[in-house]
RNA sequence: GGGAGCAUAGCUCAGCUGGGAGAGCACUUGCCUUACAAGCAAGGGGUCAUAGGUUCGAGCCCUAUUGCUCCCACCA
């Protein structure tokens, strides 16, 4: 049976037709041969509550391209995907379904809650797994896996213990970014500051002993409740003379001292700073420096506390106001200005964070960071583009302890218990009976529960079964390269890094390839509450994955954002349509039975032209991939299958094709060799288009996929032919160009006459040239003499054109003149170039022999221009 | 306050270690040439932000300037 391929290419009938036929046949699954190298990538995990947007198309679009070649090219490959369990963003979502419901967490228990969260998380947690199979990811399915999961939790007990044991983590008070809303804290990566207009209330606190007071402004009036203190920089004359004096707190009117301390800069505002330790984190630390007491006067969702009865229960804004108005009354309140400001804001829910004193458990940074800022500085771990390491170093090196618990139910639950008895912290891998310290059975577990990142930290190991000695932990780990945007580098990259080194020994892979943000067409960040964000689940379903992967995958380079918009997805589904076509064109011409892909003995000019791009292409692909230029790579295929082989080798085998014979053999082979061996190199860009023709067309093989990948080919170079082509193509081209400057039809076809030192080739040429020039037919000769003959030069022939009801002398003479001066134009240029001793002793030898090959041709070009102007 | 990025054709962007600028879209002209009008052919359009410097040679390297963008930072 002949083969055919429908009209109009189908991508959806044929997206979910090829991928589960890719999954039943297991191509996905990771297998370890002993003999090939291992290739691993662990996808940066969605969260559970996720819907697939650009982001994550762009992510996994770069990681599947990369798993696919390294496939083909005979690794392991293992792209192992999974999910995040999301703890702030989860736990959110099932409160606010509570709710509805009239339930809080504290009303079911935290047993309920738990196995209402687990009921969630397996009614809407594959869906971001179905969405990103959809794109066409070649993940290994059977390994995927959940940061909750027993093998994860397993190693996150490990890790927590073992650094408990090393003294790195610890329990601790210290001031914490605490959310009001999400009621937890947060560590300071989860912090995002936010210009916010504001106002300064300049305020007066009396002295004690009656005489005078001092001024000083806050953006914080509320706070002055907490007040356990003023500072003035100890250099200061103006304040000297008070240091350690006592001052009265308006409206509480409570004793506090005036202190002095570095930290206050003399020359902002009046030099005056109130110090609120339990509520600001520079004043927790000037009050550790004086020993001050810390005075909590807000409660978790930041209202004023029961200690101030006239406040207490109030909102901090709401709060803010009455104090105001009160310190107006009681005639502390000196003025009131504008004032923008920098306000923290929870990274989940945007309110403002409030610093607050608290009891949590925090990792010690400082011995981690060290080893994870040298693999980077050695070359154990390299970003790309490289800039990037700047970003991580600047993190690491001001890095303070991270806070990792987390007043939250879903996680990881801190394997800590204390004794009610003595108070001993029990930390342990599973649940002690009694207090190592004094043997009480009365033990109570820590309710809290670890930042989502701490799981996320052990990803690129945990989910191969550490801390078990497994096979596959041998064999994947460490992995080789990891994918995801710059935004995540502080909360995640970073993390893995010291993790993997410490828990290891080993860095967790050795490229970090980094990509910017997708925005929308006008350049913004895509968003929900803009609404502009582009589904890309729609895209697909409009216009393929493939032309979707091709939009995300061209024309942008790492690091940089890129924007997205339909001009561009309706491109890339251009080129689908151009393959498709192609690729249908060569299936008619095909017969029955046709052998596989292979390279038939005797070979045309054009052949031989072809294979030699070809090779090429090969190289450069490979090298472009090699080097992470994925933009590039595509590109290059992009410029290669459209121009050189539509629009120029289909072209011209279509002359062939109509012959009989060895001829039409000949092309035929040639067109299904290299069209089969690009679909390859085009695969892991577009995997359903290709596998679709592919398989369609003559293949050795069950799948593309899984075929091996294409290797640079010395035998197929042909650089002389390359020039012989060159040479038709750019008389072609000189020849359309003259056609359509004088408006003539395609249908009037017209001879030839070419005279030319190069006369076999332009005798190989001829055969195509008149059905790619609009020639009837074509004369290679000498001293042709035409009466009225347009004329056309390149640097390698001259050719006549008699259309004798089109010429005109003069302007023809006009034209000529005009050409001439431009080459001769060049001559002077190149000719100057070539007589500097410096360009001639310092140049390379390739670029000297280039300029002097472009010489020799433009001066065979003037002397075939002279030689026309002269006849005229 | 510190750091980074960007500035190239009307628009969106490529341009790998320096060898006389490219693509897509848009525009102009001509084509239904039997794979593709989602196409074919031909064309117009750029002192590569500005000013210096290094070099035989600079979009690319160095310095300064201007304009945007982002990240980080305890100026209350």
């Amino acid at each position: 049976m002949k083969k055919e391929l429908p009209k109009q290419y189908n991508p959806k009938e044929v997206e979910e037709r090829l991928y589960s036929g890719w999954i039943k046949d297991g191509f996905f699954h990771a297998k370890r041969y002993k003999d090939k190298p291992s290739y691993t990538i662990v996808m940066p995990p969605p969260n559970i509550t996720g819907q697939l947007h650009m982001g994550h198309a762009l992510d996994n679009t770069l990681q599947d391209i990369l798993i696919r070649y390294k496939r083909m090219q005979g690794h392991s490959t293992l792209w192992l995907p999974g999910t995040d369990h999301a703890s702030i963003a989860t736990e959110a979502r099932i409160v606010e379904a509570m709710k509805k419901e009239g339930l809080t967490k504290e009303s079911i228990g935290r047993e309920a809650f738990l196995k209402r969260a687990w009921e969630w998380k397996d009614k809407y947690g594959g869906k971001i797994i179905e969405q990103l199979k959809k794109l066409g990811s070649s993940c290994d399915w059977e390994r995927e896996r959940f940061t909750l999961d027993d093998g994860c939790s397993k190693a996150v007990i490990e890790t927590f213990v073992n650094l408990y044991e090393k003294g790195l983590i610890y329990r601790g008070e210290r001031i914490i970014n605490w959310c009001p809303h999400c009621l937890t804290s947060i560590s300071d990566a989860e912090v995002e500051y936010e210009e916010q207009a504001g106002f300064f209330w300049h305020l007066r606190y009396p002295f004690k002993d009656g005489n005078g007071y001092l001024e000083l402004a806050t953006t914080r009036p509320e706070t002055l409740l907490g007040d356990t203190a003023v500072a003035v920089n100890p250099n200061d004359e103006r304040y000297k003379e008070h240091i350690g004096k006592m001052l009265i707190l308006p409206l509480v009117h409570r004793e506090i001292p005036v202190i002095a301390d570095d930290y206050v800069e003399m020359d902002f505002g009046t030099g005056v700073v109130k110090i609120t330790p339990a509520h600001d984190p520079n004043d927790f630390e000037v009050g550790l420096r004086h020993n001050l007491p810390v005075e909590h006067c807000l409660t978790d969702d930041a209202k004023i506390t029961d200690n101030y009865p006239k406040y207490a229960g109030l909102d901090r804004y709401e709060a803010r106001k009455a104090i105001v108005k009160d310190l107006q009354a009681e005639g502390a309140l000196i003025k009131t200005e504008d004032y923008t400001h920098n306000v923290g804001t929870c990274y989940r829910c945007s309110v403002s964070v409030e610093p607050k004193v608290s009891k949590q458990w925090f990792v010690s940074m400082k011995p981690l960071a060290g080893p994870a800022i040298d693999a980077v500085k050695n070359g154990d771990t390299k970003f790309i583009p490289e800039r990037f390491d700047k970003i991580y170093f600047h993190w690491l090196e001001n890095i303070r302890d991270w806070c990792i618990s987390r007043q939250l139910w879903w996680g990881h639950r801190i394997p800590a218990w204390y004794c009610e008895t003595c108070r001993e912290i029990n930390v342990s891998k599973s649940e002690p009976h009694k207090c190592k310290k004094c043997g009480s059975e009365n033990l109570t577990r820590d309710p809290d529960t670890l930042d989502t990142w701490f799981s996320s930290a052990l990803w690129p190991f945990s989910t191969l079964g550490w801390p078990d000695n497994t096979e596959d932990y041998n064999y994947f780990y460490p992995t080789n390269t990891l994918v995801t945007g710059y935004d995540i580098i502080p909360f995640w990259v970073m993390r893995m890094m010291f993790s993997g080194i410490e828990y290891t020994g080993q860095v967790p892979f050795d490229t970090v390839l980094i990509h910017g943000l997708v925005r929308d067409a006008k350049g913004r960040k895509m968003s929900k509450s803009l609404g502009n964000g582009i589904d890309p689940l729609e895209v697909i379903s409009k216009y393929g994955a493939d032309a979707l992967r091709f939009a995300l995958a061209t024309g942008n380079s790492p690091g940089n954002d890129m924007r997205f918009s339909d001009e561009k997805i309706e491109a890339s589904r251009n080129f689908t349509n151009k393959i498709w076509n192609a690729s249908r064109f060569i299936l008619m011409n095909l017969d029955e039975n046709e052998n596989t892909p292979h390279i038939p003995a005797n070979l045309a000019l054009e052949d031989k032209w072809i294979l030699s791009r070809y090779g090429k292409v090969v190289k450069e692909v490979t090298g472009s991939i090699e080097n992470f230029e994925l933009g590039i790579a595509l590109q290059k295929l992009y410029d290669f299958i459209w121009d050189e082989f539509c629009d120029w080798y289909i072209e011209i085998t279509k002359i062939r094709l109509s012959d009989t014979g060895e001829k039409r053999e000949t092309a035929k082979a040639i067109l299904v060799y290299v069209m089969s061996n690009t679909l390859k190199l085009l695969h892991p860009f577009m995997p359903f288009i290709t596998e679709e023709i592919w398989t369609t067309l003559p293949h050795d093989g069950k799948s593309i996929m899984i075929s091996p990948w294409p290797v640079y080919d010395k035998n197929l170079l042909f650089d002389d032919e390359e020039d012989s082509m060159e040479r038709i193509m750019t008389a072609i081209k000189a020849i359309r160009n003259r056609r359509a400057e004088m408006n003539v039809p395609p249908s009037r076809k017209a001879r030839l006459f070419i005279e030319t030192r190069f006369e076999e080739d332009f005798t190989k040429g001829a055969v195509f040239m008149t059905r790619l020039s609009g020639a009837s037919d074509v004369t290679i000769g000498d001293g042709f003499e035409l009466e009225g003959a347009v004329s056309v030069i390149t640097d390698s022939a001259k050719i006549y054109i008699p259309i004798d009801e089109l010429i005109d002398i003069e302007a023809e003479k006009t034209r000529l003149k005009k050409e001439l001066k431009a080459t001769e134009k060049e001559i002077v240029m190149l000719t100057n170039k070539l007589n500097n001793e410096g360009f001639l002793s310092k140049a390379p030898a390739k670029v000297v022999e280039a300029g002097k090959e472009a010489l020799k041709k433009n001066i065979l070009k003037k002397e075939l221009l002279t030689e026309s102007l002269m006849k005229l």
